[in-house]
DNA sequence: TCAGTGATTAGG
DNA sequence: CTAATCACTGAG
């Protein structure tokens, strides 16, 4: 039954990731990431806290290094998931934006009462597990819109001072004021 | 401020 | 094989 009080959000579709990750990344604040852990048990939190990573000339991003095994799935086209470990301890969400061979992600900062991408998927259950997994074709776990109405701030990214003046400086981090 | 943690990477 | 690095977090 379709009440008028029905929430009308829908699946985001390719169309929407295969763009410029600086399109993407704000774009996402606001919008829900939705978790299907099975059973009845869905998780639905808003996004509010983003980061750009872009090609090659970035030198905070992995693929600043070109294509290896583990950024394999950056160099795929807008859609899916790239997840990896860091520190030993925390895995990474991110999501692959742009065109094939053309290196793009957003990591997911923050969504719902969740701060720090570390204690995000540690709340989610994100693991590597899903890595390359596919947000449009996804049963477990995809993003929703048209999301709410936001007030987007931005800032430096979080944690790349190693990548130099201008790159550890530019602010391609985004997030809801 | 700083240690923990282990996959990934470059290099020999 | 070795050793360095690391898109973080929580304790002090």
């Amino acid at each position: 039954m379709t009440g008028m009080y029905e929430n009308q959000s829908e699946r985001l579709n390719y169309e929407f990731y295969r763009r410029d990750v600086l399109d993407v990344a704000p774009d996402l604040l606001g919008k829900w990431v939705v978790l299907n852990h099975g059973g009845s048990r869905i998780s639905r939190l808003t996004i509010n806290e983003v980061e750009a990573y872009r090609g090659f000339d970035d030198l905070a991003s992995h693929a600043r290094k070109g294509h290896t095994k583990r950024t394999e799935p950056m160099f795929g086209s807008g859609g899916r998931l790239y997840i990896y470990l860091v520190y030993g301890i925390h895995w990474m969400l991110n999501i692959v934006t742009g065109q094939e061979n053309n290196p793009q992600a957003v990591l997911i900062r923050g969504a719902g009462p969740f701060n720090g991408p570390g204690k995000l998927t540690k709340a989610l259950g994100i693991d590597h597990s899903y890595n390359t997994e596919d947000l449009v074709q996804s049963g477990r776990i995809w993003i929703e819109g048209p999301g709410e109405r936001v007030f987007i701030e931005r800032g430096p990214r979080i944690g790349v001072d190693y990548a130099g003046e201008y790159w550890s400086k530019i602010s391609w981090r985004f997030y809801i004021k």
